[in-house]
DNA sequence: TCGATTTTGAGAACGCGTTCACAAACTCTT
DNA sequence: AAGAGTTTGTGAACGCGTTCTCAAAATCGA
């Protein structure tokens, strides 16, 4: 059965630029999802299926995709592969990226390790650190090189991404680094905010606030338990 | 479904209880700011000075603390050691939370040995893991003991919160075990979407969607320089 | 060919969160 | 004591994202 790839879009439509960020940040659990999908075996899916696999409403997924093009059929559904691909394209995950780790602690040592990355098209590239114990030494067979050889080797290897991991207090330095060897785009691990200038991205990702979070939650479950007789 | 909880200060105000998910999240970026004031010995501050430590809009912080109440003084600002004790209370970190960590590979390793959890009230009471070869074994000074004893040594500490750091495959085995075992609030770090049952909450980091979502952006940037002349 | 059925794509309504704008409340100076 | 200056707390406007709903487009069976 051969889905069929609803024509061409307009030549000369909008770029459709500017896919909203809740979107985007949905798109690759669709691509998951989808992999999955593949990986059963299963041809073409329905919005309530992939809605389903990928845990969101169907209403949601489809209004994300419609952001992307027409790529379902009425009546019919989605054909996996062909989606899947779309949506690769879209985030950028037909080409693989290169990531420069900074900080080779007990975090910046488990990135580098992490398996889930290649399958991502993430490549952890190179390692970087500022303690003399650590330069020179080998991590997930990565050599760790100083931090003053970040930008030759940002050039060299045509890195775009750079992941914070260091103590709170050596993330602005580091930021400062990433941005003057040309970094764009920062992941930060550690628990402060960083300054960049306009034109760089920076997500952060805080581990204690994820569990602070979940606390708060916590301590009103048991408070509902405990004041709710009064 | 609505909490009834009289303040002790409030008349007849609303019941009070219920703030803002995206406020929640914010507290502890607040109360992280908070303290960095403290310590550089400042003891009154203005919605504008928090904000700008905090890295939000002032009137947004202003926003997020009437949902907790009216502890500042107009024309002077905030009290810093006082609004840090209150916000401390009303996320629950004025107790100490113990944690179980479920796959103590690289990345359950590093989290078990992080510094960023002990000043935030978060302790790593337990690991946890399946592999023959782990169990026994000690990280971070704590003793690895097998899945199968989860429900006891979760009864024992008095653990409320647990974390998935397991491939994504062992990821709902798990999250089964922690729910049977009592633990009503995860926090996942597996590239997997766990059920739960209701009154379970779920947060989930994912830190290859991270660099994804930095990717797509990354790969936006560069198209721009190409095509648009702007 | 035609009607019944399925499913997408998108307009519209809705809700939540952010930002604006300002009165109220406080301090400070004269 | 009173006016000028500050800053909070909050009602109101606004914008983004989610959800509802349904016409349009496709398949299938007769």
């Amino acid at each position: 059965m051969t889905i069929l790839r609803s024509s061409h879009r307009l030549p000369a439509a909008t770029p459709e630029r500017g896919i909203p960020d809740a979107t985007v940040a949905r798109l690759p659990v669709y691509l998951r999802a989808l992999n999955a999908l593949i990986e059963q075996g299963i041809g073409t899916c329905s919005s309530n299926d992939l809605a389903a696999q990928a845990g969101v409403n169907p209403a949601k997924l489809r209004k994300d995709l419609s952001h992307l093009g027409s790529y379902g059929t009425r009546g019919v559904g989605y054909d996996v592969e062909y989606l899947s691909y779309q949506i690769a394209r879209e985030i950028g995950q037909t080409q693989d990226w290169d990531v420069v780790i900074v900080g080779v602690g007990n975090l910046g040592s488990a990135l580098s390790a992490y398996q889930g990355f290649s399958t991502r098209g993430i490549r952890v590239a190179a390692l970087v650190d500022t303690s003399p114990e650590r330069i020179g030494t080998e991590i997930s067979g990565i050599t760790v090189s100083a931090l003053e050889d970040l930008a030759a080797i940002v050039a060299e290897r045509e890195i775009a991404i750079g992941i914070i991991a260091t103590p709170g207090d050596a993330a602005q330095t580091v930021a400062d680094a990433l941005v003057a060897a040309g970094i764009t785009s920062i992941l930060n691990f550690a628990p402060a905010l960083v300054q960049v200038p306009d034109g760089v991205d920076v997500r952060k990702v805080d581990l204690s606030i994820e569990l602070q979070i979940l606390a708060y939650h916590e301590q009103r479950k048991a408070g509902i338990d405990t004041v709710d007789a009064e």
